[in-house]
DNA sequence: TCAATATTTAGATAAATTTCTAAGTTTCTA
DNA sequence: TAGAAACTTAGAAATTTATCTAAATATTGA
């Protein structure tokens, strides 16, 4: 969860699961929503894969992105513990 | 939200905030649960601060940390939106 | 007022992060 | 089977972050 927490940290990879909320997106299509270089979005895309928080899947060419939601639950869980509230029982 | 965010990604502050879930604390209190120096743990509690996430009130020599919520439900309903689900309305 | 206690601030260093350009890999199609 | 298109990987530079020690500040009590 600590490699979710720090993925979150940046602001860049939050809009891409932003991006990807409404719709599953090839790498190229993410970059085109970002002024910075294909090279970065694809480490951040890494990064976000590596924290379980989206999935991959080769298309052809193309290489889609997918929200995978697994770990923002995981993550949601967390932060209403802090809260001292369940979400499981309420 | 950023620093939010950005306070999170940090498994000691992260800890912090677990910490003082269960009830606020001294400065000197919570840096007793951690290896690391105290001039460390007074700059993360300053991050967490910042980020809005904890409150801070002299009491003589002390300084008794606390934990404020409001930003944690933000961060909360953040996540909630990345799952298309709102926290308002269910 | 002085010394002790609690905590922060300053300044330095090492490690991690973000970003770029250049080069490599995979897939499609003419 | 070459070339183009879509991505990733490699390697480097600049910035940020986490941590430490030493010094400064604030409060209490003798």
């Amino acid at each position: 969860m600590n490699d979710a927490f720090k993925a979150l940290s940046d602001p860049t990879r939050r809009q891409i699961l932003q991006l990807l909320r409404d719709k599953s997106m090839s790498a190229g299509e993410i970059s085109e929503h970002f002024q910075i270089s294909k090279p970065s979005i694809s480490h951040h895309l890494n990064l976000l894969k590596q924290a379980g928080l989206v999935l991959d899947e080769r298309q052809g060419q193309n290489i889609i992105y997918t929200l995978h939601t697994t770990v923002v639950e995981d993550v949601i869980g967390w932060m209403f513990n802090i809260l001292n509230k369940s979400e499981e029982k309420n």
